[in-house]
DNA sequence: TTCCAGGAGAGAG
DNA sequence: CTCTCTCATGGA
């Protein structure tokens, strides 16, 4: 099926950003398992040509499809809201488009417990080993692939299998936390009814779970846009360009919420994929650590911060 | 060989 | 509260 007038949307940026580890570009398309199917997707200016490996009704595929490439959302809009100075504006010109996705709940929280002390290309081959061995095949046309193994599948996994699958140490907090969900510890449903705070303390209680993956889940799953994940490159983005000194998380958090406000999470989505996209950020005039690499040093000079502007006191 | 990757837990201070 | 060490894996 076809979705017209799609504007101001990268299906590239969007699906290429490190906030899922299931699509593979085919040629001009984007084949991966979304909830149990297989969809391709291929973008054509402002059309989007879907395809699904199930037959889906339109009147309620579409609003979920639309949901969950946030279609609905007025990104620009919302960019707008952030974009405070130059560093961020380039990010926003650069990487037009980029959306932030609603993703399945609970495929979010075993992925980001995977990828912990990890990098993308291993997270994507742990997570396709594992759907391989525990979830069911799919196919569209030629392409085969499996869906994302569900919660008792992977609680009654041994800790061996899910060993030779490559997570490593994580095993054991995907176990516990698959479990968890099994027994209704963990309440999926009732997670997404509550708020931003609520729903990250409830995540950080899991073993396996701290504050960077609750923030990943919160905004790549639960629309929690006022979600900051701080991985080392965003902790070095704020710490370089705005901050200029070293400081710890919470500072960091202080300070982006309160200059880039609710829209924070997508902010950092075009920081983090921009860093990754363009490397010329990691050269060495602006991103460099030499002054920041030593540790007690916030006598490096307060050079005055890029921004100052806050934004809607709370 | 060492270092790093969308970190978190445990322990010490 | 902050710092430090360790954890399993594979690519650079």
């Amino acid at each position: 099926m076809q979705i017209q007038n799609v504007t101001d949307f990268s299906l590239k940026y969007t699906l290429e950003s490190g906030q899922s580890f299931r699509w593979n570009k085919i040629d001009d398309a984007y084949c991966g398992v979304v909830e149990g199917r297989i969809l391709k997707i291929s973008q054509q200016g402002t059309t989007l040509h879907v395809e699904s490996s199930t037959n889906e009704d339109e009147t309620t595929f579409l609003p979920y499809f639309r949901h969950y490439l946030d279609l609905e959302r007025d990104v620009p809009k919302l960019l707008g809201e952030v974009d405070n100075d130059a560093y961020i504006h380039r990010t926003i010109q650069t990487l037009w488009g980029m959306h932030i996705l609603n993703q399945e709940l609970w495929e979010t929280i075993a992925s980001f417990i995977l990828s912990q002390n990890n990098n993308v290309s291993r997270i994507r081959r742990i997570i396709r080993r594992l759907s391989e061995r525990y979830g069911k095949k799919l196919s569209i046309a030629a392409y085969e692939d499996y869906s994302f193994p569900s919660p008792h599948a992977l609680a009654t996994a041994t800790e061996a299998d899910l060993l030779e699958c490559g997570t490593g140490y994580r095993a054991s907090y995907l176990q516990d936390t698959a479990r968890a969900v099994v027994n209704g510890e963990l309440a999926l449903t009732s997670l997404k009814q509550l708020s931003y705070p609520e729903a990250k303390q409830e995540l950080i209680r899991r073993k396996g779970i701290g504050e960077k993956v609750a923030d990943c889940i919160c905004l790549f799953s639960l629309g929690h846009l006022a979600a900051l994940p701080i991985d080392v490159w965003i902790k070095r983005i704020f710490e370089t360009l705005y901050l200029r000194r070293r400081a710890t998380h919470r500072e960091i958090r202080e300070f982006a919420y309160n200059y880039f406000g609710d829209g924070v999470g997508y902010a950092q989505q075009y920081l983090f994929h921009y860093v990754h996209e363009c490397p010329d950020w990691a050269d060495t005039e602006h991103l460099s650590l030499i002054n920041l690499k030593q540790k007690p040093n916030p006598a490096v000079e307060s050079s005055k911060p890029v921004g100052t502007r806050t934004h809607r006191q709370s």
